[in-house]
DNA sequence: TCTGGGGTCCTAGGACCC
DNA sequence: TCTGGGGTCCTAGGACCC
C-alpha cells in the first residue's frame, strides 16, 4: 500500500473571486462581499485583508476606510458562488475521482495512485491551479502533504508566501526547510487551533507549528484531548484524518436569518418562521431524511445590550417524522406560540430540523409498539429500544403516550441560557 | 441607523439500568 | 437505612471549521 498523499486545492478570496470572473474591470479594484442585509464582510480581496479588515466586519464601520481606500462592496450571490464551486470540483474531478469537497471552496484530493502520471507532485499541483484557472477563471493555491493537516498548513504557505506560486509540496522539501517554516508560522494557523486553543498552548511555550510539533502528543492528549493528539501526528506526517469521498447526510438543518429592522409582531415572526420551514423542509427533502423534532428560536439584538433582551427557543417532537412543509409549519408555528413574548424587539428568527432519519417507518413502528403494548411488561424493552434509536426527546413522548410534547428553553441572554425545562400539556 | 449563516466533534456530568 | 460498580445514553457547553 502506497502512503498517503493530500492535495488541498482551495479558491483565493472565493466569493471576490467569483464576482471578478463576471466583472473583470475589479480586478485589483479593493473590495468585500457582503452577508445577507448587507451587514457584515463576508469575502475580502487581497487589498482588503492587507488593510487588516477581519472576517465579517459589520460594513457600516468600514465606510471610513472604504471611502480613504476606495473599497468596492457587493451583495452576495450565492447560487452563483454554488454554481461555480460545482464547476471547480468538476475540473479537480478529471485529476482523480478520489475528492472530498471540504466546503464551497476546498477541496481534499488524494493524490498518491494518480502520482506516476506526472514527474512530481509539485508538478501536478501547478497543473490543477492551472487548469482550475483556464477553466473557470478562479484562482486556487494548491497545498500538498502527507496528513491533511499538512496539506492545509502546505496550502497556507502556498498563499502566504509568494516563492511558492501558490504551489507548495511540504513532502518534497528538505526536513530543514519545513521546519523553518514550521517556526516562522504561529501555531494558531494550524487547522483545528482557535483562538482560546492557542492562548492555552502559549502558556505552555508553545508559540509555532514546530514548537507544537515537538510537543508529545500523548502530554497533549492529556491536556486538550484526542483531537489534539491527533493533530500532532497529523502534523508529524501520519495521517490519522481519511478523506471522506461520501459527502454523509446532514444530521441538522438549521434554516436562519437576521432581520433588515427588528420585528415584534407576532405575524411578521409567523411568516418569517413559516419561510424558515419551508427552506429546511426542501434541504430535508434534498438528502431524503424526515425530521424527528424541529427547533424554533427567536432572538433580540445581543449587539445592543441596553434593550431588553429575549433568547427563547423551543424544541417540538413529532410523533410522525416528517418532511412535509405543511406539518412542519403547522408544528413551527405552534412552538412559536409557547415562546412569542410581545414587547420586545426581535433581531432574528430561525427553524433547526434535528433526529433526522431516513427511515421513518422504522420510528414511526416502534412507537405504534409502545402504544401497543402500554406501559407495562414489555414496555420498558420497547422504550429503550427507541431511546437508544431516536433520543430521549421521542422516548419521553412515547412514554407519555401523547403525540406530541414540548420541551421550553428560554433565558435572556445568548449563548448562556438559563435554561428552564418545562413539560408543557399536549396541544391537540 | 447599520453587526452572517451555516455546520461538526468532543467532553463532563447526570440519569438510568442491571 | 445504607451502600456499589459497570455500562450506556443524554444534554449542555465548549471548541473548532468555512
Amino acid at each position: 500500500m502506497t502512503t498517503p498523499l493530500f492535495a488541498l486545492v482551495d479558491v483565493n478570496n472565493f466569493y471576490v473571486s467569483c464576482e471578478r470572473v463576471f466583472q473583470p474591470k475589479l480586478e485589483d479594484v479593493p473590495m468585500v462581499v457582503l452577508s445577507n442585509n448587507d451587514g457584515c464582510a463576508v469575502a475580502r480581496s487581497a487589498e482588503v485583508k492587507a488593510l487588516g479588515v477581519k472576517m465579517a466586519t459589520p460594513w457600516f464601520k468600514l465606510k471610513d476606510l472604504a471611502k480613504e481606500h476606495g473599497i468596492v462592496a457587493y451583495s452576495s450571490n450565492y447560487t452563483l458562488y454554488g454554481d461555480m464551486s460545482s464547476r471547480v470540483v468538476e475540473v479537480l474531478k478529471k485529476f482523480t475521482p478520489n475528492l472530498e469537497v471540504y466546503s464551497i471552496d476546498e477541496s481534499f484530493l488524494a493524490i498518491e495512485t494518480v502520482l506516476k502520471h506526472y514527474p512530481d507532485a509539485s508538478h501536478l499541483g501547478h497543473l490543477m491551479k492551472q487548469t482550475v484557472k483556464d477553466t473557470t477563471g478562479l484562482p486556487v493555491c494548491v497545498g500538498i502533504g502527507a496528513s491533511k493537516t499538512l496539506a492545509k498548513l502546505a496550502n497556507h504557505l502556498a498563499k502566504k508566501h509568494p516563492q511558492f506560486a501558490g504551489v507548495c509540496d511540504v513532502e518534497s522539501m528538505p526536513k530543514a526547510e519545513l521546519y523553518q517554516w514550521m517556526t516562522e508560522t504561529e501555531v494558531g494557523e494550524v487547522w483545528g487551533i482557535g483562538k482560546r486553543i492557542a492562548k492555552k498552548l502559549h502558556l505552555l511555550n508553545i508559540y509555532s507549528v514546530f514548537d507544537l510539533l515537538q510537543t508529545s502528543p500523548q502530554s497533549l492528549r492529556q491536556q486538550f484531548g484526542v483531537v489534539m493528539e491527533r493533530l500532532c501526528y497529523e502534523l508529524r506526517g501520519v495521517s490519522c484524518l481519511q478523506l471522506e469521498e461520501v459527502t454523509p447526510a446532514k444530521q441538522q438543518i438549521v434554516s436562519s436569518r437576521s432581520f433588515g429592522k427588528p420585528v415584534s409582531s407576532m405575524s411578521e415572526l409567523a411568516e418569517s418562521v413559516a419561510t424558515h420551514v419551508a427552506r429546511g423542509a426542501e434541504k430535508l427533502r434534498s438528502q431524503h431524511s424526515v425530521a424527528g423534532a424541529l427547533t424554533i428560536f427567536i432572538q433580540t439584538n445581543p449587539f445592543k445590550p441596553h434593550e431588553p433582551q429575549r433568547h427563547q427557543s423551543v424544541v417540538v417532537p413529532l410523533a410522525d417524522p416528517s418532511d412535509n412543509t405543511l406539518t412542519l409549519t403547522t408544528a413551527a408555528i405552534e412552538g412559536l406560540k409557547q415562546i412569542y413574548c410581545s414587547g420586545f424587539k426581535y433581531k432574528k428568527a430561525g427553524v433547526m430540523f434535528s433526529l433526522l432519519a431516513d427511515k421513518p417507518t422504522v420510528q414511526q413502528s416502534l412507537f405504534d409498539d409502545v402504544a401497543a403494548k402500554g406501559k407495562s411488561a414489555g414496555l420498558m424493552k420497547a422504550l429503550d429500544s427507541i431511546n437508544g434509536r431516536f433520543g430521549n426527546t421521542v422516548l419521553r413522548t412515547a412514554a407519555a403516550g401523547t403525540k406530541q410534547d414540548w420541551v421550553m428553553r428560554s433565558g435572556n441572554r445568548s449563548p448562556n441560557y438559563t435554561t428552564r425545562w418545562d413539560e408543557l400539556p399536549v396541544v391537540q
